[in-house]
DNA sequence: AGACAACGTCACCGTTCGTTGACAAGGTGG
DNA sequence: CCACCTTGTCAACGAACGGTGACGTTGTCT
């Protein structure tokens, strides 16, 4: 899921907090920050902390990936057409 | 790219912004704030407002994704797997 | 050498953060 | 019905944010 803004984190918190079957408290003791904050978190608040979110997105098991323009993409092609010269190579032996 | 830290996502910055040719002084002032703010993103300052720098990462053109586990993670370890083996094959040819 | 650009860092300021403890409201189960 | 759990929200507080303006350092060019 692309993060376009603090909506987006907003959604993912709240919804991976429910899969676990977590309460606020409970997440907020395991996290180590207060209720009140994963509240703010999951309505959406802009201006939290950056590093309280991503030890809170860890205790989640939620994976942030950070990509520049193109670069997953270039990093498959890249991946195939190397996997078939190498193969190709290996085949005229 | 995974973020596992905010050194992780000072990096992806400081790195892209010279990619891009940019002064701190030129980003700052696209993003709409100071550059001694920049400047701190990029030392890895950790309690840095996340909606800050999530517009600093589009500004960037830096994609931030964020996936549950075994959504992205299997994928990469299968096809991992898969190339060691099949290269092992052709190598005792 | 001097000039300039860029960066790292600082102090001051007004604003707002996260925590704490509390309360109201909604939902669930016995 | 009552008891309990959960969530949304609030006020007060100390800490620290981001902006501003400035200065020192480093590197490059003439």
């Amino acid at each position: 899921m692309k993060v376009n803004s603090m909506r987006d984190v907003a959604a993912a918190v709240r919804g991976r907090r429910k899969d676990l079957g977590l309460s606020q408290a409970d997440l907020a003791a395991r996290v180590g920050v207060s209720r009140a904050w994963i509240n703010a978190v999951e309505a959406g608040k802009p201006s939290v902390e950056l590093d309280l979110v991503l030890r809170l997105l860890d205790h989640l098991g939620l994976r942030l990936d950070l990509a520049k323009p193109g670069n997953l993409g270039d990093v498959f092609k890249g991946r195939s057409v190397d996997l078939d010269s190498v193969l190709d190579e290996y085949r005229d032996r």
